[in-house]
DNA sequence: TTGCATGCAAATCGTTTGCAACCCA
DNA sequence: TGGGTTGCAAACGATTTGCATGCAA
C-alpha cells in the first residue's frame, strides 16, 4: 500500500472525522513508524514539520484515533504508551534485553490456535482475537 | 499451596533478601489478590494493616521483588502497572468489555506451541517465554 | 456559520528519588 | 554494629484537562 496524503486523508473520512493538518501528520507519523511508536516518538517526528503542534493536541488526536479503530495501543511492560495502525492480525516478540517490541506475522500459527480454541471452548467467552507474544533475548553467535 | 507469613519469609530468604514487615506485607497482598493486582491495589491492602507505610517504600518493595524475580510486571493497555506472583507459564484472557485480565492454564497449548517454536526456528533469537493473549468479551447468553 | 479541533498552560496522577532515621542479620 | 530498608516529602514525567481561538465542512 502506498501511502500519501489523500490516502491517509480518505482513512479520516472514512470515519466522518475532520480532516485537519494535525490529524494527517500523526497519523502519518505511526504508518511510517516501522516499530511501535511511543507517543514521545511521535512528538518528535510531528513537531519537525509543524514545530507549533499543540502537545495536549497530539493527545487528544491520538485519542481519537485509538477510538475510532483507526490505530490500538500495545500492551507493554512499562509505563509509556506505544501506538500502532491497526492491521490484520499479527503476534509480538519482544527483546527483553533490549526493549524492543517487533510484529510477528504467521498464517499457519494463526490457523492452529484458530482451530485449537475452535475445539476447546472457553466458557462465556466470544473470542476476538488471539495473539502470541513471545519474550527471548538475542542469540549472541 | 498453604500461605501464612513463614512461606512468605522463606520466599524472601531464599533470595537472601532481608525480612521485613512491610515486605511481608506487600508480597501477602499480590500472593493473595485473585487477578493482578495494581500498585494501588496493593497499597490500599498494605495500609490496612500498616496505615504507616511509605507509598515509596511500596514501589521499592515492588521494585526490590521483580528485580528478584519473585513476581513480574502484567503487560496492560493502560499506562498503570500491574503485578503478578512469579508462577508457572500461564496465559492471559482479557475480557476487553471490563478491563478484566485473567490467568489461563493449558499444558496441552503449551506443548503445541513449544513443538511448534522449536521446528520454525526464529533467527537470531532465544525464546524464553510463549505466552497467549486471548481478546474477547463477555458471552451473553 | 457552527460545532468540532487546536494551542496553550495549568493541573493531575502514578511513580521515582534523596536523605535522615531505623532496624534486620 | 553496619548496611540495607523505611518514611517522608519533594520532584518528575507522561498524560489530561479547560478554555479561548481557529478552522473544516
Amino acid at each position: 500500500m502506498l501511502i500519501d496524503n489523500k490516502n491517509i486523508a480518505n482513512i479520516l473520512k472514512s470515519k466522518s472525522l475532520k480532516v485537519t493538518p494535525q490529524r494527517l501528520l500523526v497519523l502519518k507519523a505511526i504508518i511510517n513508524s516501522k516499530n511501535h511508536p511511543t507517543a514521545e516518538n511521535i512528538i518528535t517526528y510531528v513537531k519537525k514539520f509543524n514545530p507549533n503542534i499543540g502537545i495536549g493536541t497530539i493527545y487528544k488526536v491520538l485519542d481519537t484515533l485509538v477510538k475510532n479503530k483507526i490505530i490500538q495501543k500495545v500492551e507493554t511492560y512499562n509505563d509509556v504508551m506505544r501506538y500502532e495502525f491497526h492491521t490484520k492480525n499479527h503476534h509480538h516478540i519482544y527483546f527483553s534485553d533490549k526493549d524492543l517490541l517487533l510484529d510477528y506475522y504467521d498464517n499457519n500459527l494463526d490457523s492452529i490456535l484458530n482451530n485449537y480454541f475452535k475445539k476447546k471452548k472457553i466458557p462465556k467467552l466470544n473470542i476476538e482475537s488471539i495473539k502470541v507474544h513471545i519474550t527471548g533475548k538475542q542469540k549472541l553467535k
